[in-house]
DNA sequence: GAATTAATTGAACGTTCGTTTTATTAATAC
DNA sequence: GTATTAATAAAACGAACGTTCAATTAATTC
């Protein structure tokens, strides 16, 4: 707490004005980032209905979000440990949410057979870990860019479940952000 | 460490005539999970030359490895920054030197038009994530065995290569083992 | 501009932590 | 069986932590 503080430029006291406690603070910031997530892909969630179409929203919009939001995510991940039963029980529940929109996109392709998929479950697993993983090695300004990334991976992704079509695939530079809320 | 040595049945003081601190008994922990882990990829590694038979080596093998110590893979990754700067350093090298492995598997397939590969550098780190990632939802004696789990991430895998023969990726479990050291 | 409220500070409290010290028990050597 | 060494326990130390409290400053109201 004396840390933070000090990286805002006032005393750890002055803290619990805005906090009662340092879970609190916590709490705070992992539930926003969840409720950011959700919210930015209920804004970025594609009119079309084509599981591809879908699919490339969903990448595009997690990628672009979490590199955003690099700290926040880390904290998000690291410190689950920290949060009290109940409110644990709250961010995993945001996290389910937000991941069945993943499954249900997955579960269509495969029913429609555009998708070549396993276990819809273990997809939706490997692919959030995958793409959430970005954030531990991407340093903003090396030798790729947030675009070149998100296309690589959703290339990645379009193979991984199969995807017949390698158009989604190919070089397409992610739009600069314009769609996100 | 009162914790630690209470599970350990003993007192906390115990503790330190077998390490001088708290941050060489992790440092210590790390370090053997890395050896562990390359020893184990040593002695798994295939004879054979075709990137299929090795891909598939890799992946079974670290698969395996991690969720068969999934706890002290969980320590490994979360308290990197408790290490110091020289420690965390020569951990950091023996995860590249691992890495190394899977990117000269990568490159060979790409080069022999096996494999489709954008970015052998990204693609190795999204396949460890992915990978790796098993061990933040698997739980024993759930759903899925881990050679269930094992199977289908290899197929998942081959697929995100590029891999053109399917035949790595279709229910091939993994046999029970024997070859780990 | 005095009175009141809000925000911030600086110091302190009580706990927990990693670690050390001293005493005690267990094991080994002669 | 005594002497010596090694392993453990019990207690304490000092620092860091989350948090509280009294005092002070800043902002707002009339």
């Amino acid at each position: 707490m004396r840390q933070l503080a000090a990286e805002v430029g006032v005393q750890a006291a002055a803290l619990y004005r805005y906090f009662p406690t340092k879970e609190d603070l916590l709490f705070t910031l992992m539930r926003e980032h969840m409720e950011g997530l959700l919210e930015a892909w209920n804004a970025a969630r594609p009119a079309a209905v084509d599981p591809e179409a879908r699919l490339a929203a969903y990448v595009e919009n997690h990628i672009a979000f979490h590199i955003e939001r690099r700290h926040a995510t880390h904290v998000s991940n690291m410190e689950l440990r920290s949060l009290s039963h109940e409110r644990l029980t709250q961010i995993l529940k945001m996290r389910t949410t937000y991941e069945k929109e993943l499954r249900a996109i997955l579960r269509d392709g495969a029913e429609e057979g555009r998708f070549e998929i396993d276990d819809v479950g273990l997809t939706a697993m490997a692919l959030i870990q995958m793409m959430t993983g970005v954030i531990v090695w991407f340093r903003p300004g090396e030798r790729l860019s947030i675009a070149e990334v998100t296309a690589t991976y959703l290339s990645m992704t379009m193979r991984l479940v199969g995807a017949k079509i390698g158009a989604y695939g190919a070089a397409r530079p992610r739009e600069k952000d314009a769609v996100a809320l």
